[in-house]
RNA sequence: GCCGCGGUGGCUCAGUCGGUAGAGCGGCUCCUUGGUAAGGAGCAGGUCGAGGGUUCGAUUCCCUCCCGCGGCUCCA
């Protein structure tokens, strides 16, 4: 029989011979690291027999496809060595995730002293190559075989009557699978456990937790080292590390999950803030102050009461039970209601930077990426109707260019109606395909998460990554229906009789807590110029150039620059090294022969060896590149 | 909130098989006047996360709580 190659060459080939031997027989090369086959478009083990004529190609450990089969294989052999350890663990479901794979069982919890044993055991597997053996069984075999594990039975039980069921032999453990899977465990040299927790049931219901055992895979040990040396440069870029160190905010173990704005990191705040606000000002915003704290009533009113209140800082006075705000849409609720309006004034664009509260889960609580006060660059558009495509793609564009300055990865995800809403099927569907055409119009390539949309309107979420690659939610644009309503808006349209308006809620870097954190990490704590809370540090050679260091330092503050200034107690080596563990962009070096040329020896991060120029042409550079926020010094 | 792990000067860590603690960095003082990532010396700084229990005696063993870290759930 006749099998084509990916190459558009084909070959006649015995029925029978295995996948794996046949990608041999075509390129030995190409294949050498071939872990599992394509027939046809359909994922298959090596040792597949081919029964007819079709199209076969290698599927290799870089495929997207292929990395997954060799996380799956290893999340195996962690279920066979968990299984022979606890006989009484429970295997449910052990998928691949972005970073490596998982396992989850329902058992007691593990404890940390059982895992030597449990690398043991996988060690031991991989070192004696147990072949993954598949085999395809009756739904009745496939309900004896796992009688006592009634998830596995739950799997079965979806699989239509009359359909093989297939199960994989890895020595001594066998479990419910579709495969593929590598030949054998020998493929799994750079398999590592990376910890293990408990997680919460998803679609299987027992009860308690179940204990989940997180791992990543490569094929050989040197590719894990690869990655377990990327991964320690990645901690040492972790913000809650580099903040306090940095003196750009602390916390404090007497009220865990409140960040503290140091001065330095008051400026960053302070910088960003304006970043946005020229934005704000150019794209037709006005800024408000509304209360931190509300009544019961008003939150009744929103809604937040009823769906909220367990995340919200609650007091009481004088009998009455108040709230501090967790978002800041009632404030602008109210401002808009607080005279009758027309449709003259909309889009009504009301920017609000509060503080606001939420009483985040204690185990949630994650520096400055996950807090318990934090300030969003929020804002509540009213808008008619027709005028909401417009503003998302203002919006969008605004995103694009935001992320742009930051130099930052980012990626969208559209979340539509959930299983409860409010409103009409019909005006979800609109507010859906509308999003939908912006985003596709901007070009955009995005994720769409069936069912996540918040209750009161579709939204398109923006997603950064930290440097441990874990993803957070950072800007967000809701289309909210319900809101106004609630709070009764209303305004005089063109025909002379009053209409509720749209909200739409959006934020555009989040919050400065979240986006600085994830931002830190981003750039190593290196914050370009603009942000850079001090920009640039003076330093003398001797104790002689000290007077022109404190004029310089002087000139250049009164220039509008960031400067901090050092004596010469320590080697100019030292203090070198000082301000660059500091993360100051620019030092600016003056010894005899600066002074005598008028000059300074200038440093700048990431570039090679100094340059010489006059203060004046430092504040010019300087200022240019802060005006242009630029992100390298 | 759930499971596991951890908590020793500002930071990084050593130590005590139960007899109340050390280093380096940082800080301060002095010496050094040094040309691009650590010059030298001295000094100060710790109720060993908190409370309770066991004990002649607890930083060390046990319990509870607090905080942190990883993950789950939730979220900006």
């Amino acid at each position: 029989m006749s099998i084509r190659w990916p190459d558009g060459t084909s070959t006649d080939i015995p029925a029978g011979t295995s996948a794996g031997d046949a990608l041999r027989h075509w390129n030995a090369q190409q294949t050498r690291l071939a872990l599992a086959a394509i027939l046809d478009g359909e994922l298959i083990d090596l040792a597949h027999p081919l029964t007819h004529a079709g199209v076969l190609a290698p599927l290799l450990p870089d495929d997207k496809a292929g990395r997954e089969v060799l996380q799956h294989s290893a999340a195996h052999l962690v279920a066979k060595a968990v299984t022979e350890l606890i006989p009484d663990a429970l295997p449910t479901d052990g998928p691949p995730t972005d970073e490596g794979f998982y396992y989850d069982f329902e058992m007691r919890p593990l404890t940390a002293d059982e895992l030597p044993a449990l690398e043991a055991k996988i060690r031991e597997t991989v070192r004696r190559k147990d072949r993954f053996e598949r085999s395809e069984i009756s739904k009745t075999e496939a309900e004896a075989l796992f009688r006592h594990n009634p998830h596995k039975l739950g799997y079965i039980a979806k699989v239509p009557d009359g359909r093989p069921v297939s199960i994989y032999r890895t020595g001594t453990f066998t479990d419910l699978c579709r495969g593929p899977h590598v030949p054998d465990a020998g493929w799994l040299e750079g398999i590592h456990i990376l910890g293990f927790s408990a997680v919460i049931p998803g679609t299987v219901s027992s009860g308690g937790a179940f204990q989940r055992v997180r791992g990543v895979a490569f094929p050989t040990r040197a590719e894990l080292e690869t990655y377990l040396k990327r991964r320690t440069e990645a901690e040492a870029r972790d913000h809650r590390i580099l903040g306090p160190r940095l003196e750009l905010f602390t916390f404090s173990d007497e009220i865990p999950g409140f960040p503290f704005w140091n001065p330095k990191g008051m400026i960053v705040v302070r910088e960003l803030e304006a970043f946005v606000r020229e934005h704000l000002a150019e794209a037709g915003y006005s800024e408000i102050r509304t209360p931190l704290i509300y009544p019961q009533s008003i939150y009744e009113t929103s809604g937040h009461w009823e769906h909220y209140r367990e995340n919200m800082f609650l007091t009481t006075v004088d009998d009455r039970t108040f709230g501090l705000k967790p978002m800041n849409c009632p404030g602008a609720m109210l401002v808009f209601r607080s005279r009758s309006r027309s449709y003259r004034e909309l889009p009504m664009r009301l920017a609000e930077f509060a503080p606001l509260h939420r009483l985040e889960a204690s185990g949630t609580i994650h520096g400055l990426t996950r807090a318990r006060e934090f300030v969003q660059d929020d804002a509540h558009v009213f808008v008619t109707e027709e005028q909401i495509p417009a503003e998302i793609r203002t919006l969008i564009e605004w995103v694009q260019r935001a992320m742009g300055t930051f130099h930052l990865e980012w990626t969208a995800e559209l979340s539509t109606r959930p299983a409860k809403f409010l409103g009409t099927a019909e005006t979800w569907d609109r507010a859906e395909s509308m999003l939908k055409s912006v985003l596709d119009g901007a070009g955009l390539k995005y994720k769409i998460s069936p069912g996540e949309g918040a209750f009161y309107g579709p939204k398109i979420d923006i997603h950064i990554r930290d440097s441990l690659g874990r993803s957070w939610q950072c800007g967000t644009i809701q289309l909210d229906y319900q809101l106004p309503d609630r709070f009764g808006l209303q305004y005089q349209g063109t025909d002379g009789t009053l209409h509720t308006p749209v909200v739409v809620h959006r934020v555009i870097l989040g919050t400065w807590e979240r986006f600085l954190g994830v931002f830190l990490e981003h750039c190593a704590g290196w914050l370009p110029p603009w942000l850079a809370p001090v920009q640039v540090r003076v330093l003398p050679v001797t104790e002689r150039q000290v007077p022109r260091v404190t004029e310089l330092a002087a000139e250049w503050r009164t220039a509008g620059l960031r400067v901090e200034s050092t004596d010469s107690q320590d080697t100019l080596s030292k203090r070198i090294r000082e301000a660059e563990v500091a993360h100051v962009p620019y030092i600016a070096v003056v010894g005899d022969r600066e002074v005598a040329a008028g000059t300074v020896a200038l440093r700048a991060h990431g570039q090679k060896g100094q340059r010489s120029l006059t203060p004046a042409q430092l504040v010019e550079q300087l200022r240019a590149k802060v005006a242009t926020r630029e992100y390298d010094p």
